[in-house]
DNA sequence: GTGTAGCGTGAAAGCGGTTTCTCGGCGGGG
DNA sequence: CCCCGCCGAGAAACCGCTTTCACGCTACAC
């Protein structure tokens, strides 16, 4: 190394001491060595009295490989993506790999020289990279494999993926409040051009289609507690009485200002999240949300990266399907809905998993 | 690369086609090229048609230098790293570096070996090792360099470390809450062996000390939401008109059961959380707590570990001071404290910051 | 007794770069 | 006109480890 902090001992110091050659050291730091076990002692000593650890860089340069694995988001501040990482290091950490961690920046155009360099410095990628066009994607993937995507299934990539799948999450809460009676919502918007907002779109407006004879005000909003909070005065003059958060966060931060404003929740409007993060089972009045697995969600991902990077092929993607939490944000509408109503409290049609 | 995904195109092929030796190759891509531009100009073209870009790998052995340092914390999950971790990875990544993240799982012993072993991986540490014995430590140091410690500013380490006053923000809260009337307060404790759950304790007692006439009343928690909640009963048991949370997570889970058993916040007891993490001024009823700049700390961090692989000699210590944020969670106790007051409102005696 | 198979170990060639050292060629000064 | 010095660029050593290949030795079979 080039600073003379602590002059790592190498392979050659312990072989010269051991009296031996290099490659025997090498073959029995890695239970190589088939020779006479009074040799391997010498050289086990010899490496215990000089503390002796073998390089991971040269290793990794003779190797070819590094055993760690990178995993590139557009925010890590974002608590999803923090429940992700969790699991997934501890995951790749019980198989001897390390994570290294890289923010785009939610920058479109970083995430893609993000991912390629990280990618070279490690033995594969997690990528999350929802702003990132398709064919921008598909043309990267050769650089990037083994990769296994994250939130990139619906499309045809030739890549293994794990998804979430946000469109049915978002209708599972659509059809719970349509059960309760609302017929008309709001949809809080998180951040415009991410994946994960624009399949819950896409959910909503399934839902719509299936339900009928019902109302969707979208407003434009974020991702944090703040953009619900000032989202509320908006909220309210759509004269919804249900509304659909893009995720608890910003739910939280709706049903503060409403609050504060003097409109109660369920009783004058409904409030459902999106995630199920931990606190949100504990505040006034309890959060009705779906939960997302990201624990497993990481976890998966590791298995699965694990196993394209040992050479296996790419098993199929898999969708973790959010589950509804039911509980006090959600309630009926405050009046009766108008007129048309057909069929009252009967859920939405069919297709409820 | 051992696996033939995609042979990536080395130094001496560019060299090759360009018709020059590596040696040229080399410096041209680093900008250390003093020659005929029209040399350059061939090599850099080359370099491009080839799609080259050099081996991080084999540049950081011969360097001695990877541009990456990791991040070793108990518990990666904890909310409170992952802020440092945002703005530790956002700041290394403006100058260059990437970060790798190591969880210890909160197992003492593994906090040694898992420092030592990425430590070997990367060319500096940022560490945060609560539960590491004080002389383990220490001894660990020659190896770990150059590294940063986070909280052990305290013990006399022979290493820069960056900590966050965790005694004066306690104390802030308790002060505030003796202003507000109260001498009876209930602390529900954090994880028992960390520093972190050690220095709040300490802080009390000083606190307790100085106060005269107070009580304060320990219990056995955890640092999750859900170890508040079943903390309630214990804190009601005490008779306190005040509780200290660990951290707000707990604060929440606390208030939760309050609630659900009929008691009113701040009405009936004051609470008071720890760390200001965003969403708990939007909650109900907003949570006093003092706010603790872990992201403003991880880019410190940063700064100072930058500094020191630089080889610069380490800058004093700097010890963050948790600012409270007085909200609505905390109030004057139900019924006037008992008779002994002396001096009523008046806050604890000098020494707020 | 010699050929050969087998075994234990070392020499050396990578892995893909960086950098020192060297050398040939050119220009300028005496 | 010759010599010296400088400059541009390549050869080779090196970073620290792995692994192939080869070699020397022993043992066994014929």
């Amino acid at each position: 190394m080039r600073n003379g902090r602590q002059r790592a001992v190498t392979i050659a110091e312990v072989a010269r001491r051991a009296e031996v050659s290099p490659a025997t050291v090498s073959r029995v730091m890695n239970g190589r060595f088939a020779g006479a076990p009074e040799v391997a002692d010498r050289v086990r000593r010899a490496a215990e009295e000089l503390h002796y650890s073998p390089s991971p860089l040269a290793r990794s340069l003779a190797l070819g490989e590094t055993r760690t694995v990178a995993f590139v988001v557009p925010d890590i501040a974002n608590p999803t993506f923090q429940a992700m990482l969790s699991s997934l290091s501890k995951s790749a950490a019980a198989d001897g790999y390390r994570v290294l961690v890289a923010d785009s920046a939610e920058d479109p155009e970083e995430e893609a020289v993000l991912a390629v360099e990280t990618r070279r410095g490690c033995d594969g990628l997690v990528l999350c990279a929802p702003r990132m066009p398709d064919e921008r994607l598909r043309a990267l993937l050769p650089v990037l494999r083994p990769v296994l995507l994250i939130n990139r299934g619906s499309t045809r990539l030739d890549a293994p993926s794990i998804s979430v799948d946000y469109g049915v999450g978002i209708q599972q809460l659509a059809e719970h409040l349509h059960g309760l009676g609302h017929r008309h919502f709001a949809y809080l918007e998180g951040p415009a051009p991410s994946t994960s907002n624009r399949s819950r779109v896409e959910g909503l407006r399934s839902f719509a289609e299936r339900a009928g004879n019902v109302r969707v005000d979208h407003i434009a909003a974020g991702s944090s507690s703040s953009d619900g909070y000032a989202g509320a005065g908006r909220v309210r003059e759509t004269g919804a009485t249900a509304v659909l958060a893009y995720n608890d966060l910003v739910a939280v931060g709706l049903m503060s200002a409403l609050t504060d404003q003097g409109v109660t929740v369920p009783a004058d409007i409904s409030v459902a999240g999106f995630d199920d993060i931990p606190m949100v089972s504990y505040i006034a009045p309890r959060l009705t949300t779906v939960s997302v697995p990201y624990g497993p969600l990481g976890a998966e991902a590791w298995k699965r990266l694990h196993a394209l990077m040992r050479g296996e092929v790419p098993s199929h993607n898999v969708i973790f399907q959010p589950r509804l939490q039911r509980r006090e944000s959600t309630g009926p509408p405050p009046v009766p809905p108008s007129a048309d109503r057909t069929g009252p409290a009967a859920a939405g049609p069919g297709r409820r998993r």
